[in-house]
DNA sequence: CCACATCCTGACCAATCGGTCAAGAAATAT
DNA sequence: ATATTTCTTGACCGATTGGTCAGGATGTGG
């Protein structure tokens, strides 16, 4: 029951308030035109500041973008808690993939900066690649590599197989427009994100030899 | 097939030349800083012309960029020549997935700009999306469709599957940064390319269900 | 040779960009 | 109340951008 209180702002939440307006709004133009495309007075606008308001509270463009850059990686990482819970590859697996279609579709505008940061070599988080990145992987890579060991898959790459989940979900984001316009300019209905799900997860877990008796009904 | 020219023009020789530097270092450009942070001078320094040299041959920076992504959707299209000449499926998903792979080994910066084309919602080429990329997807749906029909391999969604075989080509040259970075900023060799292939087309061809003596040795 | 078309390019311009600033408004502290 | 801190914003600035243009250079056809 949150009582809209339009007039009596305490400082503390005009704060937190404006930032959070600037981050989302930052987000959605970042996506929309990539960093160089994006202007600060698009975001004011988007945000309904005005533009000087905007470096009041982020000092450059740059510190703006990395704080974007940087939320999204933290949504990305916490994506991978079901993954290490799992009891098997069939829920580890599966799981993780059920997260990440849900950033993906919760999420698109993250997605698509990230994606973009990346493709142009990562000139702000270059080093959460380094060492957040590099330390997540090998971690994931050694549980793969665990269950493969003990017979609960097929020999594969785990290096391969976690790309191959990277980009089968991210792609649902990042080529959101391409997908929209191949279903009849339709965003994509419960269903079909359901489907794409299911499809996904059949094809990956069957493909890496998981036992039929751990799948999932389809 | 082209007339076989025995005294090629001098000026043509020229004219093509220059579109041709133009167009190589434009592609580089704008992968790398995308549409927006790319500047018609640094264009013109890689390609070691001067800017206004640039002007002449084209017009706009919008119509410099629409042609690079026009040539790369072509040679995005003719990777699907491989799939239907295929006698089933393990032959044409594995011929296309090995097709598309070296499409991202050999051209990453024009996968880069389709794809930052497409997250920002196809500004240039949503015509292309909407007629023969439509033409297309409905071409490989049937073909796949038809493989299901005839028992070659389990009743799959289509789409979704041509979705995955995108995604995960792809990923190698979008996402080619994160991945160098993640094999201790080295570019992945000639072994690693080639278990990148077989690790995908074992998963996929595997988890769509492909008769085991169809499948080649990985 | 000459007339013509194509190619080249330094200098320039209007528009837009990220960022600054100073003066004032509003909340908070004393 | 008053002093102080925080927040707001229109106006402004230097730098950079895409694009223009005039005039010279170079190749082509007669």
């Amino acid at each position: 029951m949150q009582q809209p209180q339009p007039q009596p702002l305490r400082k503390k939440e005009i704060r937190q308030e404006n930032e959070r307006l600037i981050l989302v709004a930052a987000e959605k133009v970042f996506a929309e035109a990539g960093f160089g495309g994006a202007t600060m007075q698009l975001i004011a606008d988007l945000a309904g500041l005005p533009k000087a308001n905007l470096h009041y509270y982020f000092p450059t463009k740059e510190a703006l973008y990395r704080q974007v850059v940087q939320n999204i990686f933290q949504i990305w990482l916490q994506a991978a808690d079901v993954f290490d819970a799992a009891s098997g590859p069939a829920e580890g697996i599966g799981a993780y993939i059920d997260a990440k279609m849900e950033i993906s579709r919760r999420h698109p505008a993250g997605s698509k900066v990230w994606a973009s940061e990346v493709m142009h070599r990562a000139p702000v988080i270059q080093d959460y690649l380094e060492t957040t990145l590099v330390d997540w992987t090998n971690g994931r890579m050694k549980l793969i590599q665990h269950w493969i060991d003990t017979g609960r898959m097929d020999p594969i790459d785990p290096r391969h197989l976690l790309y191959m989940l990277w980009a089968t979900t991210q792609h649902y984001a990042d080529f959101g427009h391409q997908i929209e316009t191949l279903n009849g300019a339709q965003d994509l209905s419960d269903a079909q994100w359901q489907a794409a799900k299911n499809t996904i997860k059949r094809i990956i877990l069957k493909g890496i030899g998981v036992a039929e008796d751990e799948l999932p009904e389809f």
